[in-house]
DNA sequence: ACGGATATAACA
DNA sequence: TTGTTATAT
């Protein structure tokens, strides 16, 4: 489970934000007359009143927790606003509190280092922030120091109100004589202000943990809440931890919490220090016995990742007891539900983010009839995620079936699945900035445009602002998880719909048509070229080399064009309002690898430099496989 | 017949 | 890797 990582010698200003029963305060947000009134957040209202996932402050002093059902809440709280989390295709739809999270986070990240942890928390390392501060304004700074960390609840000081100015004052003489507690106090300041701002321009507001490491800072963020923020002295850490419940720990809430307390009679972190390391080691490992040892003492060297956005988008749905879909078409009505929302995500994803997705996942709980084996679980499974809605609800469905086969094994009992969810995940910055084939489609000298080729389908095409990207393979696993091979191939109604595509590619087969092919390369504009590589063929070879394609373009064109093969339009932005640039993906499978061979040679190379990506560039370090394709070389 | 829907991370 | 498991909110 957790690992170690080796602890900067530096000490670090790191802050935890974690807004206060988030999704309440955006209901509140949006209906003012919820503000201060008992209110929680439900989703689906019908059976026991709903689940609570968020109970504002109000109701908590009636004993309303969430977890609670509507109808549990409304018994010990009658005045409750019970608020519906919105329901689109049937399921819970939580994109309003994912973009108010968003909002949150363009704020949170002005100042320093920012991880977006969930929806409604960060991590900020405050720590150049910090310095900075105290070397712009040492003198009058004392006095700023206290007005503002006077916010902030200290810890190792007395919580008593009435003192809290003197102790505040005491502590921040000697936190002068103290280089790290001036560093933290300022990290405090600079969260107090950004604190400000987020109420200010969202309306939300939101508590805080100032501390060295994160774990640390977590560990207070919600201690004094709503509103407020704590911070966390070196001097105060040893008195805090010797006290706490290991259960609190992050990471120690679930079953490792439990055997500390069960397997080793240790229930505060005070126990778990007179562990020696080693002894941590001989019961969890050589690495959890060590991460034990250290947090125990309030060492994490665990740094803030520098991340805006998610790692993964996923969407799923449950259907407990006699919701149980029980054959093939319930669930596949269900999972093009799930894979219409998942193909939104991943292409607002790329619209907005210019990001990629490469993996699809299917997971799903079933259930056997009569047979005690229904312990087994339902394997999940993955495969290359090719966008548009449509391709995502095929492959999702071919996931499921095979993930079926699996879970059935030879038997042939009847089955119920009482959870369904797809998720997108590897997901890829699409660098910006020119690689070797954007310079090739810019370079004026390399475009010829034949007068007789007929782009009139393709959107007008000023070169400059347009880009062509390529990901690279899944190489691999390309080779589906899915047992046809025909799986890879497009169906036969996808080949109809291509209308004019397939007509393009049809005459690509022709040699003629394949020295305008040729020349089609050369003409100036990425979507021309696009388009020439884009065409499905009529039959597909064997060795499938490319992932996708994605081509961006000046916004207002996205709305006026046209003529694009059936597929494309599938693919394309549905976000008509975004001013910015749209996106569309193009699939690499539909590339005709024939074509690949009419390009240039220097373009050639290129491209199988991308079908095998170098062994030596790690896989792990982001950067080196993806964006070592694009960036110039100049650049590394 | 359920704290649901999402997320992240480490493991085998 | 992929798929599984734990954890959190």
């Amino acid at each position: 489970m957790p690992v170690a990582r080796p602890e900067p010698q530096e000490p670090r200003v790191i802050a935890h934000v974690d807004m206060d029963c988030f999704y309440v305060q955006v209901e509140q947000r949006r209906n003012p007359e919820l503000r201060g009134q008992p209110t929680a957040v439900v989703q689906y209202n019908d059976w026991k009143g709903g689940g609570l996932i968020a109970v504002s402050y109000e109701a908590r002093k009636f004993g309303v927790k969430r977890s609670m059902r509507g109808d549990e809440a409304k018994m010990v709280c009658p005045s409750i606003n019970l608020i519906q989390v919105p329901v689109a295709r049937d399921k819970a739809d939580l994109n309003v509190y994912r973009s108010a999270g968003s909002e949150v986070v363009a704020i949170l990240s002005t100042k320093g280092k920012c991880e977006r942890a969930s929806i409604d928390e960060v991590y900020l390392d405050l720590t150049d922030a910090a310095k900075e501060m105290l070397l712009e304004s040492p003198p009058e700074l004392s006095e700023l120091i206290f007005e503002e960390a006077t916010k902030s609840n200290i810890l190792g000081l007395t919580s008593d109100v009435s003192n809290r100015e003197d102790s505040m004052r005491a502590w921040l003489c000697r936190a002068s004589a103290d280089y790290q507690d001036k560093l933290l106090s300022c990290g405090a300041i600079i969260v107090a202000q950004l604190r400000v701002k987020v109420l200010e321009e969202t309306q939300f507001t939101c508590s805080a943990g100032i501390a060295h490491n994160k774990m640390l800072a977590k560990l207070v963020s919600g201690m004094h809440k709503p509103a407020q923020q704590t911070v966390v002295p070196s001097s105060a850490v040893q008195d805090f931890l010797v006290s706490l419940p290991v259960k609190k720990m992050k990471q120690l809430g679930g079953k490792l919490g439990s055997s500390l307390q069960d397997d080793l009679g240790v229930n505060t972190v005070g126990d778990l220090q007179s562990y020696t390391e080693e002894k941590l080691q001989e019961y969890y490992g050589v690495n959890t016995g060590t991460w034990l040892w250290k947090i125990a003492r309030g060492i994490s060297g665990e740094e803030v990742e520098d991340r805006l956005l998610p790692k993964s988008h996923g969407c799923g749905k449950t259907f407990p007891g006699p919701k149980a879909l029980k054959n093939n078409a319930s669930v596949q009505t269900w999972l093009d539900r799930l894979c219409e929302e998942l193909s939104e995500r991943v292409q607002s994803d790329l619209n907005q983010n210019k990001r990629i997705a490469q993996t699809l996942t299917l997971y799903a709980r079933a259930c056997k009839k009569n047979e005690s084996d229904s312990i087994k679980k339902f394997p999940s499974k993955s495969c290359p995620l090719r966008y548009g809605t449509v391709k995502i609800q095929e492959d999702a469905m071919k996931l499921f079936e095979s993930g079926l086969h699996d879970f059935l094994g030879s038997q042939n009992t009847k089955w119920s699945i009482t959870s369904l969810s797809v998720s997108a995940s590897k997901i890829f910055d699409i660098p910006s900035g020119t690689g070797s084939i954007l310079r090739y489609i810019k370079c004026p000298n390399s475009t010829v445009s034949p007068a007789n080729l007929d782009c009139s389908s393709l959107p007008e095409d000023p070169s400059l602002g347009n880009k062509l990207y390529i990901a690279p393979n899944h190489e691999e696993h390309c080779e589906p998880s899915l047992s046809e091979k025909e799986h890879c191939e497009p169906s036969l109604s996808e080949k109809e719909d291509h209308g004019n595509n397939s007509n393009l590619a049809k005459r690509c087969q022709t040699k003629e048509e394949k020295k305008v092919s040729k020349k089609l390369t050369e003409v100036k504009g990425t979507c021309s070229i696009l388009k020439f590589l884009s065409q499905s063929p009529p039959v597909l070879s064997e060795k499938r080399k490319f992932d996708s394609l994605i081509c961006s373009h000046p916004g207002p064109e996205s709305s006026s064009e046209p003529n694009q093969a059936e597929e494309y339009k599938s693919t394309q932005s549905v976000d008509r309002n975004s001013a910015s640039s749209s996106t569309w993906m193009f699939n690499v499978e539909d590339i005709d690898p024939a074509v690949v061979e009419e390009l240039p040679p220097e373009i050639q190379r290129e491209i199988h430099g991308w079908i095998r990506p170098p062994k030596h560039a790690s896989s792990k370090t982001r950067g080196s496989t993806i964006s070592s394709y694009f960036l110039p070389a100049k650049r590394s």
